[in-house]
DNA sequence: ATCTATTTATAATA
DNA sequence: TTATTATAAATAGAT
């Protein structure tokens, strides 16, 4: 339809190939708005041109989604639903995992038990038990551990004092002056209420021996170790 | 193009606008195989007619996904992104809250519990005597419902019996001949030793008294009623 | 489907 | 790209 008849194979001069893909891009697209028109028809039309320019073309009151979804009612043909069903059914999957975890997760708290035969109760009962068992345990050692640097701690506490002591004793040559009791370290120790269970109080029974010693020789382990290493929020 | 101009509008004779239909997706057609030839073109083209009815064409060497992926590059447009990557989000969000929940059954069964700080353990502590406490009182309302019951049909066997007797006295004139007991209904049951309250003991107690009655005046609640209800395994 | 008068698309050209 | 135009192709209406 042109000057002259045209054979249907590749155009080799390059822009005659770039000109006539562009009329007969046009033409194609007039032609897919026309039977949308005309025939109430719906068209999807993408066109790639050798140079990889993309032209698109769509009914309108349509979408190439719906076009694409319906293409592939029609041909039985997958595009996206490959992909889509796994993820699909791996959604699935995980959530039925998830209703079962909730419902064991409600069960161990308590939750939900109407529903339960009293058989089913056993199994819930012994993990709870074993739970609880575990738990305490851990906590026991915990305990335990603490209880142990805490001792640690202050026995090493115990050496440098021992030692501070020590040179000053040996500088001032026995007892010094000033109002420092001069009992020997052991007595120190004992003196201040012996602090080494850990508990809340917070000192207040040793006062009146305190008073009597300057702060270095002071034996208070706790506080400081607690916030080293166990109280990091 | 034909014997008459037409306007480019709505065919409103539906047997003109399906012929019309018919020849003009065969132009477009013939026209999309032509521009991939003639100017090395990709085309994806996806006709529907008014009646539902789908035709495609796909230049060769080439595919609708693949197109359709180019299409998706090019128009920077989501196609089956869109649902995929819901699909994907949600896939992630229920994963998360499946780890979390896997977690936190994990340390309510005891495990896992070397990473937990001392002061989370508290909270396991306390939900699993809570769950435990929960369990406890369930199993023991289960109990308690299935004494009453138990007791209840008891009662109910003890009248039906009762009641056997009762016929039987009377027709036979108080004492029958035989070596049958002649205590009152009353007597005969307490004679039986009264098995009320549900016991293991297999009547092994009352065999001198059981022996002077007749089988069908014996007392036995217990065994056909933890076969019917509770034996169920 | 097939025919064909006519319209439309477009090849060659600028 | 766009415009021109001779000509090929498409197709509306009829059969």
């Amino acid at each position: 339809m042109g000057r002259g008849k045209i054979e249907i194979k590749r155009i080799e001069n390059s822009t005659n190939r770039q000109v006539t893909y562009s009329k007969r891009r046009n033409g194609i697209i007039k032609k897919a708005k026309e039977i949308t028109v005309l025939c109430d028809a719906k068209v999807s039309l993408v066109i790639f041109s050798s140079t990889g320019k993309m032209t698109d073309y769509c009914s309108p009151s349509s979408s190439l989604i719906e076009i694409l979804g319906r293409y592939q009612k029609s041909s039985g043909k997958k595009l996206w639903d490959a992909k889509h069903e796994y993820l699909s059914a791996e959604l699935d999957r995980i959530k039925k995992e998830n209703d079962n975890m909730q419902i064991e997760l409600r069960h161990l708290k308590g939750e939900d038990l109407t529903s339960l035969q009293p058989k089913e109760l056993i199994p819930i009962e012994k993990a709870l038990e074993d739970g609880y068992d575990s738990v305490r345990a851990k906590q026991e050692r915990l305990l335990e551990e603490e209880q142990k640097r805490l001792t640690y701690n202050c026995h090493q506490q115990q050496i440098e004092i021992d030692g501070v002591m020590m040179r000053h004793i040996v500088q001032n040559g026995g007892c010094g002056g000033g109002g420092i009791n001069n009992n020997n370290h052991k007595g120190a120790a004992a003196g201040g209420r012996d602090d080494y269970p850990p508990s809340n109080n917070h000192h207040h029974h040793g006062h009146h021996h305190n008073h009597q010693m300057p702060f270095a020789f002071r034996v208070q382990p706790i506080q400081p170790n607690l916030h080293n290493t166990t109280n990091n929020k």
